[in-house]
DNA sequence: ATTAATGCAAAATCTTTGCACTTTC
DNA sequence: GAAAGTGCAAAGATTTTGCATTAAT
């Protein structure tokens, strides 16, 4: 992840996607690429930038957000009303969210496997399957974790 | 099951509940159990006790779909960031998600199957998983998602 | 009577928009 | 110097809150 050039690779993803390279846009692309995956709200990324010394507005930073989505770079991973997380991972994986914190965290796609999906109405497609394993704390002690991994469904 | 006594029906899970049975509570609860599983905004419950004549603030809309999901007998779906659904399927199941419409609907339980679920992080219990199956409009094909099963949301 | 619930309007969030100004190509 | 991007503040949309009034036990 953390390549040897970050500015440049910033840089990169950027004009491969066709959006002009600003500074601020170089900037939030450093922020979000450069350091493995995460999963950012558009609030935290903007604090994150303007403790980084990068002046952006919030609006700049929905805007950059948004682009980024579209070009294919980030994911928007809903799970809370009211309250957008972006993902820099764009692969197949997906989520734990503990609801109390807002914590939210990868699980990679090969971890889950679903099965017997169902024919999607006619004249539609699926464009993706999103599965979000819900949490919160466990009443007793440290860690309910059931031996195995849990069946859900039939 | 439309039961042959709707009102004692929306009144039984009222108090079984532990809520008081009030004119606007019982009225909405008709409103969402007597005819099938739903997917509600609060804004439409609102529109539709509006046109059912029974007078109920915003206000006493969401106090109540809050209330009724903290009993158990909704359940909330976020697809959407910025939009809450109110589902009144409380079993298990999952969803298929029009993303262009806000199209909303049920698919039973037993027709996913998730296998291998990891562990939860210690300290922690799985509340529930959700499955949301995302869809767009095919791009051969003629027709669009929305057959007749109700289209929710604007 | 006591206690809970309601309604209203105001406030709080989060996100988008309009438009003049600035930067990139 | 065009075209694209940015910032700001204002507008939107949805949901929550505070408090006086009303209704249920």
């Amino acid at each position: 992840m953390t390549s040897i050039r970050p500015f440049k690779r910033a840089l990169d993803l950027l004009t491969r996607s066709g959006l002009r390279p600003t500074r601020q846009r170089v900037g939030l692309a450093r922020l979000l690429f450069d350091s493995g995956d995460r999963h950012v709200t558009a609030e935290q990324l903007h604090a994150e930038a303007m403790a980084d010394d990068l002046k952006v507005s919030l609006a700049t930073i929905y805007n950059t957000l948004h682009q980024l989505t579209d070009a294919g770079l980030l994911r928007e991973v809903v799970v809370d009303a009211g309250r957008s997380y972006f993902d820099t991972n764009s692969t197949l994986h997906h989520h734990f969210f503990h609801e109390a914190s807002g914590w939210l965290a990868d699980v990679p796609g090969s971890q889950i496997v679903v099965e017997a999906l169902p024919q999607p109405p006619a004249g539609t497609r699926v464009t993706r399957v999103d599965v979000i394993i819900r949490l919160a704390d466990a009443p007793g002690e440290a860690g309910t974790a059931e031996g195995e991994g849990g069946v859900v469904g039939r």
